[in-house]
DNA sequence: ACAATAAAAGATAAAAATCTCTTTTATTCG
DNA sequence: CGAATAAAAGAGATTTTTATCTTTTATTGT
């Protein structure tokens, strides 16, 4: 479905949203040990999102990542768009380039339906919205 | 979404339902040229599909691939599940390995209906059932 | 039996994704 | 300023996926 890469982005942009409450930063290694990845991979992604403002970084002592309220509201797929594009919102099931209404394959308007309400889900869950589960232990973002 | 041997199998396997009406045979550089993929890609494929008993296949002269009855009315899921693995329908969106209703991940409940909608789609439609629209050029399998 | 045909199998190559290690740059704090 | 810290950037290494090329095996029809 998605990328390993955007796995791990979506899980690490989440630990940070739960975690930089108030002004707090995250360093990358506390990231990956939350989340249960390749720290210098993470981090590449991570700087990634960073570049394309989804996430904010501050270097030195004290330094590390955190999210503004603009960030904190950004939608899941604002993080699958930079990481992965935008096939999984747009492309045909079976790879077909020029699959439309006009030249459909034969599962283009049933297949329709799950990319919508896929594209739906992500589009409508903002990257904060899990926090108090998180930590709450109500919800987990590895293993 | 699926990999890309995954796409040129389904799309093999509905173009040779398509073609192989009446005892008749395809051969896998027809297949290639129909479905606009690379050949010996796709006769590794087939391999593995006719191995697995959801594609015939016949050597030599006015040998080639094709369906039987049972073959025709194989579902897409098990083309699926044999070339893809079941990761589409039972895996973690986030890529947990643990992830369920008891330790779920902040997207597991909701991705889990579209997981079952997605599920749904592929066990209940077969190989077979669009050679008309296909004949008809109602349907395409390339481009 | 023999030649032609077509899938099966084996071996390799190219590309992309994933992961690791090292060096550089920016920032803080004493 | 100088030392310590942490992200950014650069450079590879490994693994997986995708694709190609060659040889072998089975089958058909002459």
């Amino acid at each position: 479905m998605f990328s390993k890469a955007c796995e791990y982005a979506i899980r690490a942009v989440m630990f940070v949203a739960q975690k930089s409450k108030d002004g707090a930063r995250v360093g990358i290694r506390e990231i990956a040990k939350g989340i249960d990845s390749p720290e210098h991979f993470v981090a590449k992604i991570l700087q990634d999102l960073s570049r394309k403002g989804v996430i904010q970084s501050q270097k030195g002592p004290s330094g590390g990542f955190y999210l503004d309220d603009r960030s904190l509201n950004a939608s899941l797929a604002d993080i699958v768009r930079i990481v992965d594009g935008d096939d999984i919102f747009t492309g045909c099931a079976l790879g077909l380039k020029q699959c439309s209404e006009a030249k459909p394959c034969p599962l283009h308007h049933e297949f329709k339906k799950i990319r919508d309400d896929l594209s739906h889900l992500l589009q409508h869950t903002s990257v904060g919205e899990f926090s108090t589960q998180l930590d709450r232990n109500r919800l987990f973002l590895k293993r």
